[in-house]
DNA sequence: CTATAATCGGAAGCATGGTTCCGGTTACCT
DNA sequence: AGGTAACCGGAACCATGCTTCCGATTATAG
């Protein structure tokens, strides 16, 4: 049943449809409903896992040798990991908004990881932070989730002119400073506190 | 009533309430909706208008002499556009999503002109097409719609960020080809018939 | 084999938010 | 001033989709 949600959520996004769900997975929609507290409940636990993997893949990244271009399989990997998942693309999209989770900083501290030793490794500029590769990534995520399987071509082109922005040797300085998760996270707390 | 729609539908976004806009206009729910068939309707009152003012931005834009701060003016100004229009930066980001309309075409041919002057200038790179610039603004306008007036100074290195992608003298080539407008939407049509 | 308990399925309940409708009011014309 | 017609307001209506509940079913233990 599980298998069923993960992969409704996977095609229909998050809004779909407990009914579509608890079809697809042979059993009734009040089934569905007690084994999981709420809809928000049953998205979570699928998210959860799936979190899990993109962990995964960024770990994979880090042991690559290469920082430069453990950083760029990352980045370009993940797009295509939303692609196969829209409902977990929409949570990134949207990730801002969301309280912190013991499994999103896990991921958040991976990407800092990536950030770092590429920026070390002299692949990327050193004027931005986490924070900025959050919001692209999540520009991206967004993008990806709205047309992604139509335009695959259009969608890789997409991460690969952002990954380009983000390369060493830009023609003007970014306004501001860089800044990084926990950083935005205060930042938010207070802002709307 | 029409600028206390904007107002809200500003604030809010598309999913602004219609209790809310009757309200902040000083009028009865039933007088909003006998002067506009739908919401949908009155949200593509309120668009419309928007459209006429970015057109305008971007025309203002084409009469730069410089084809290069063009085009970066224009890309810089819309994000801040969205950011005091959410209802319209969510249109933006769901573009794809819609069907032609005729103030639409307009502002991606403008678009298109902004983008091929700069190419021809030597700004841009020659690689990318409308279609890629629109993916991007898309994306752009997400984040901001999402952290905009929490973050400003995140959001404008965001757009810079892009923007930086889009320059010439990037580090590897695209995959694919560019492609216009034109043929994005007989791509979909294609696609979804 | 039967009684009981756990689980299942779908229909009824509930919440949200757009749309419609009818009684009241206001403005205008004679 | 009086009558008529248009317009306004908000309450009732309807659609959608999550949640809950109760009768039916199946598994299990004596």
């Amino acid at each position: 049943m599980l298998a069923a949600a993960e992969a409704v959520f996977a095609e229909q996004g998050t809004g779909a449809q407990i009914e579509e769900i608890a079809r697809r997975a042979g059993v009734g929609v009040g089934t569905v409903c007690r084994h999981f507290a709420s809809k928000q409940g049953l998205l979570q636990a699928v998210l959860a896992s799936l979190y899990e993997s993109v962990i995964d893949q960024a770990e994979t990244a880090l042991a690559h040798p290469d920082p430069a271009l453990a950083f760029e399989q990352f980045f370009v990997s993940l797009p295509d990991f939303y692609l196969r998942h829209r409902a977990f693309a929409e949570q990134m999209a949207n990730e801002l908004e969301l309280a912190a989770q013991p499994v999103r900083d896990q991921l958040m501290a991976a990407i800092s990881e990536l950030v770092t030793r590429a920026q070390a490794a002299g692949a990327i500029r050193t004027d931005i932070g986490p924070a900025d590769v959050s919001m692209l990534l999540s520009g991206v995520a967004h993008a990806t989730a709205l047309a992604g399987d139509l335009q695959p071509m259009l969608r890789e082109r997409n991460v690969r002119i952002v990954l380009d922005g983000l390369r060493r040797g830009s023609t003007a300085p970014l306004p501001g400073r860089s800044v990084s998760f926990a950083e935005l996270r205060d930042a938010k707390q207070h802002g709307s506190r």
